[in-house]
DNA sequence: GGACTAAATTAGGGGTACCTAAAATACCAC
DNA sequence: GTGGTATTTTAGGTACCCCTAATTTAGTCC
C-alpha cells in the first residue's frame, strides 16, 4: 500500500464515514463533509478510482474498495488512537482532540500509533465512544439509536458522540455526560421537542435535552426493552 | 505567525543550521540540505523573501530575519521536543527518531509539544544532546569541539551528534557511545587517522574511532585543559 | 582586463489540489 | 415522454513546489 497524499487520505474517511449506510457516497455529500467545492471532488474521485481505491459510477456515486477501505480503516485507527492517547496521557479536552488528531493522523507512523496503543493497553474504543479499528483493519460497528429514539421509562447509557462538532462536546461535557453514562427518559415532548432524563446519581437533577442534541447521543438501551 | 507550509518549514530550519556560522547560506547548500534542485531553492528564496523570513543578497545567499529566526526556532524546539518524547516515553531508538519527529514536527500543536516538555520536565537537550530552543525562542549554542581535535592525554565528553546520519547513530550506540560518555585520548595517528580513546569504566578496553566518526562526535574538554 | 569556471537565476514545464462557470446527466412530475 | 430541477461533470484557471535546460553573474587566473 503505497504512501497517500494527504487529500487522499481525508477523501477516503470521508467517504468510509459516509458510505457506512451502504449506499453508495454522492459527490455533493463528499463535496460538503471535506469542504471543498463538487467539482474538486469530481477531480479526485477520478483519481481515486485509477488508484482502484473507490469504485465510481457517474453520476451516482462512489464506493470504496477492498484496498480503499483497508486504507480508510487505518487512518482511522491512527485517528481514535491519538484522540484517545491525547485525552488519556495529556488529560486533553474531548472537544479539541479531533482537530489535534486530525493534522496527526497524517504524520503519525504506523510504529508510533502501535507504541501508543500499547501504551493505552489497546483500547477498544475513543473518548467519545467510536470503536477504534484493530491493526488487521477490524471493526465492530455498534448497535446504537440516538437519545431521542429511546422510549419514556426506559434506561439507556450513552455510548458515543461525533467528534467533530466541539461546541457540542463542551456543551455535553458541561452537562456532564460522559460515554457510559445511564439515564433514563421520563419525558419527550412532541413535535421533536426536548427528551427530559433522570441520572441514577443521587441528588441528581432531571436533566432536559434539546431534541437536535438528543439525536446526535447515540445510545444502547439498558433493561428491559420495550415491546417490540 | 501566520501558518508556514511544510516545505517553507523545511527551508527556515535549513537555513538556521546552514548559517549558524554567521555566514550567508548559499544557494547550493541549501538545495543539498534539503536535496532539492539550486532552481527549486531559487523560487523558494524569492517566496521567502517576499514574506520576509530571510533576506536574499542575489548571488551571495540568503539570513533568516528576525521573524524568520523566531520560526525556525519553534520549529527546531518542536523537533527536538518530539525527539526527546519518542526516545524518553517510547524507549524509540535514537537513531529513527530524527525521521518520525521530521513528520510530527509539522503537524503537532504549539499545545502539544509544550504539554509533551511539560510532560519531560522541559529537557535542555534533545537525545542527541543537541540543545532545545525555549518556548520563547532562546537557544544556548554549546561551544564544542571533534573528538578528533581533543589533545591526546585530555579526557573528553562526548556532549552532541548530529541526528540526521541513522547508520552513523546506530554505530555510535553499538560503540556504548550515549552524550554525557567520558573518555581519554590515548593515540591519534597522523594525516587524519583514527583517534584511540580509553573509557574510565572498569575492565573498559580502547576503542579505535576512525577519523570521519571523530569529527562528527562533538566534544568538551574536562579537566586538566592544555596550553593554549 | 579578458577569458574561463562555478554558481545562481530565469525560462518553461509537470503534478497535486483547489476554484468558478458552463455543460451534461439523472430524476421527478405531469 | 417531455420539461424542469438538482446534481454531477467538464473546461479553464490559480497556487504551490518541484524539475531540466538555458542564461546570467561572480570570481579567479593569467
Amino acid at each position: 500500500m503505497a504512501d497517500l497524499s494527504r487529500s487522499i487520505e481525508d477523501y477516503l474517511k470521508a467517504i468510509y464515514e459516509l458510505g457506512r449506510s451502504g449506499l453508495p457516497v454522492q459527490t455533493g455529500a463528499l463535496a460538503e463533509e471535506i469542504a471543498v467545492a463538487p467539482a474538486s471532488v469530481s477531480g479526485m474521485v477520478r483519481r481515486l478510482a485509477e488508484l482502484e481505491l473507490i469504485s465510481h459510477t457517474p453520476y451516482r456515486g462512489v464506493e470504496l474498495t477492498g484496498s480503499g477501505r483497508r486504507a480508510a480503516l487505518q487512518i482511522i485507527r491512527r485517528h481514535r488512537i491519538l484522540e484517545t492517547y491525547l485525552a488519556t496521557v495529556f488529560a486533553w479536552d474531548w472537544d479539541t482532540v479531533h482537530a489535534e488528531a486530525e493534522q496527526l493522523e497524517h504524520a503519525a507512523s504506523e510504529r508510533l500509533i502501535e507504541r501508543m496503543a500499547e501504551a493505552l493497553g489497546h483500547p477498544q474504543f475513543d473518548p467519545h465512544g467510536a470503536p477504534i479499528p484493530s491493526a488487521d483493519g477490524h471493526i465492530e460497528e455498534q448497535d446504537l439509536v440516538p437519545m431521542a429514539a429511546v422510549p419514556i421509562g426506559t434506561e439507556g447509557e450513552f455510548r458515543l458522540v461525533s467528534d467533530e462538532d466541539a461546541e457540542l462536546l463542551r456543551y455535553v461535557a458541561s452537562l456532564e455526560f460522559t460515554v457510559g453514562t445511564r439515564f433514563e427518559v421520563i419525558e419527550a415532548l412532541p413535535f421533536n421537542g426536548p427528551v427530559t432524563v433522570q441520572r441514577r446519581a443521587q441528588g441528581a437533577q432531571p436533566q432536559v435535552i434539546g431534541f437536535e442534541l438528543a439525536q446526535a447521543l447515540l445510545c444502547t438501551r439498558v433493561g428491559q426493552a420495550v415491546a417490540s
